[in-house]
DNA sequence: TTCGTGATTGTTAAC
DNA sequence: GTTAACAATCACGAA
């Protein structure tokens, strides 16, 4: 089924300031597996790596899917920790005052996605994450690693 | 120069 | 309960 073949847009409601979704643990499997298959395969492309990883997600033992599990319940909390934040911050009324001060990180990646992607909500190819912030340590300093420009 | 496409699965949230 | 959007990734093409 086209999922992206829908342009009613159902959820209009779709702040540009709102949280990004956590990573599912399909998503964490694909990051690690990604740079291996690429290795392997450089001449492959997104979407074939992409199938590649879903072959292979197949594949896995439990016992490596659980652990992804765990890691993506992880990222979940962190997910729920920021849309309370979030909500806090105005929900989305006031995206501009987040965008001042509010959520650290959120208003940062908006910011920069406003600024990269003005056209898309919330940026479908902000990416880029890694080249920019792979000193960050992946622990939870989202709430406030940022605000250095003041 | 900048953005969309493609392809995957899981999760979330709107209806 | 159902359904579709969206999450990462990035080379490449199109405008």
């Amino acid at each position: 089924m086209p999922r992206s073949a829908a342009g009613t847009s159902k959820r209009a409601s779709k702040d540009p300031n709102a949280p990004k979704r956590p990573l599912s643990a399909f998503f964490l499997f694909s990051q690690d597996e990604r740079p291996d298959i690429k290795k392997k395969s450089p001449s492959m492309s997104v979407g074939d790596i992409s199938k590649e990883i879903g072959a292979r997600w197949k594949k896995v033992s439990d016992d490596v899917k659980k652990r992804y599990e765990q890691k993506a319940a992880v990222e979940k909390q962190k997910y729920e920790a920021r849309v309370s934040e979030y909500k806090k911050s105005g929900g989305g009324s006031s995206p501009a005052k987040s965008a001042s001060k509010g959520s650290s990180k959120v208003a940062a990646a908006a910011a920069a996605s406003n600024k990269k992607s003005p056209k898309k909500p919330a940026g479908k190819k902000s990416a880029k994450s890694k080249s920019s912030e792979e000193d960050n340590d992946d622990d939870d300093d989202d709430e406030d690693d940022d605000e250095d420009e003041d």
